[in-house]
RNA sequence: GACCUGAUAGCUCAGUUGGUAGAGCAUCUCCCUUUUAAGGAGAGGGUCCUGGGUUCGAGCCCCAGUCAGGUCA
């Protein structure tokens, strides 16, 4: 009988992946991992995990499976949290969850589920895992696309290596949350009716600037307003040697300075804002909305333009450095100068935009067919071929 | 110094022939969402510069003043 540790977190999602692998005759463990208890950094009045890890325990009693909980909280600081806040600080938006699926569910996890003899590590992720035959009797596995478009959460996993995947069941990825509910109330699992988990995974909902303030100090700047006319805006389409030269050019974007507009307001710090964001600038009068289009933390200046459709907010291309790329389908890497027609998505829940990939000297550029809003650095572009994610990378 | 224009929500402004006020943006809340954002839906918010006057009734009309911008000498 296989062996199987399931991350139980206390959800529906991975209530039901347990009760699935106990239904289809593996020997399951329930595993509760605890991420946070950090006190010199406080993440909200509430004590959650202690409800979730009541929770988990209740199924695994139902369910008749043992059940241990492990304190990943040290490892979650050092990978994920300190992460976090470097990444801030440097002006960049870090995709946490990410990082913690490559980090902690499978690795420091994983590697748990594997001294506890198991064959392999389960969780709630609506995704789906493909196994390709080879001839010479190897296997090399595919990350799928949920069943459900709308959970679909293979975006979170686009950092997952082969060897990772080679350890990984995703018992519910066939399923949609609808029907995920139907099974746990059926069997009267607690968690049946449960809301949804949000926000960052195991930590829950925080508010990101209070979050951030804890270890980023505020420091007051000034707010820009760039007219959509100004210089860096205006087509020179200037002649290029090749094609990389051209990817080069347009995926990089301006330097703004002072002088680009007017001021118009002013902020607590700009390592608290992100590309694209709307809220929190607390400037108003004008016809339209603002939108960050830049943020510069070394002169501490955040640079805005009105409107969804500002060009400070609108880029075809992306750069992905060549440490950064990351191939699950390490057999469709592609070599230099090599091209791929894909759809990409640069943050979860993206419908997917077909774009293609250009593979340079210094390392990957994507190339979308439609102008992207928002391209944000130290977010995650993924590509897809169909319903299979293939590979992905920071935005630099 | 004279004249002109403006002064209405936090901001930018609209307000018809006089009947105690509105829009966008901002803010807040909720929804959506295992990142950051975005998006959707709601809500709150005004001594209509001040003081007089006319009128049943003034943001609108009249007078005086204050402040801001502009024009002319």
């Amino acid at each position: 009988m296989k062996k199987v540790v399931v991350g139980l977190s206390g959800g529906v999602d991975s209530s039901v992946t347990a009760f699935l692998l106990k239904e289809q005759g593996y020997e399951v463990i329930g595993l509760f991992m605890k991420n946070w208890h950090d006190d010199s950094v406080i993440i909200s009045d509430e004590c959650p995990w202690l409800e979730d890890s009541n929770d988990a325990l209740i199924v695994a009693e139902k369910f008749g499976i043992p059940f241990q909980t492990v304190d990943l909280s040290e490892v979650y600081k050092e990978r994920i949290v300190d992460y976090m806040f470097n990444e801030y600080e440097r002006g960049r938006t870090p995709n946490p969850d990410v990082l913690c699926n490559r980090e902690i569910k499978f690795d420091v996890f994983l590697k748990i589920a594997l001294q506890l003899g198991a064959d392999f590590v389960a969780t709630g992720h609506y995704c789906r895992k493909g196994i390709i035959k080879n001839e010479d009797g190897s296997e090399t596995y595919q990350l799928l696309s949920g069943i459900d478009g709308n959970k679909d959460q293979s975006y979170f996993l686009c950092q997952l290596s082969q060897a990772q995947l080679s350890k990984t069941l995703f018992p519910i990825g066939g399923l949609t949350k609808p029907e995920v509910r139907k099974i746990a109330a059926e069997n009267d699992l607690i968690t049946a009716d449960k809301k949804d988990s949000q926000g960052l995974c195991f930590i829950g909902k925080v508010h990101l600037p209070d979050f951030l303030q804890q270890k980023l100090k505020p420091k007051k700047g000034v707010i820009v307003e760039v007219p959509n006319t100004a210089s860096h805006f205006i087509a020179e389409s200037p002649e290029f040697e090749d094609k990389a030269e051209e990817l080069a050019y347009y995926s990089k974007k301006p330097a703004y300075v002072l002088s680009d507009g007017k001021v118009v307001g002013e902020h607590q710090g700009a390592h608290y804002f992100t590309k694209g964001q709307r809220k929190g600038l607390n400037v108003g009068g004008t016809k339209e909305p603002l939108f960050v289009i830049d943020t510069d933390v070394d002169n501490n200046i955040i640079y805005t333009g009105q409107g969804k459709s500002h060009p400070g907010l609108l880029r075809n291309t992306l750069f992905v450095s060549e440490n950064e790329i990351h191939w699950v389908r390490e057999d469709l890497a592609l070599m230099l100068d090599e091209t791929m027609e894909v759809e990409a998505r640069i943050r979860y829940r993206q419908p997917l935009q077909k774009a293609i990939l250009y593979r340079t000297h210094s390392g990957l550029y994507v190339d979308f067919e439609e102008k992207q809003s928002a391209i944000t650095e130290g977010q995650f572009v993924a590509w897809y071929k169909g319903d299979e994610l293939i590979g992905s990378g920071v935005i630099s």
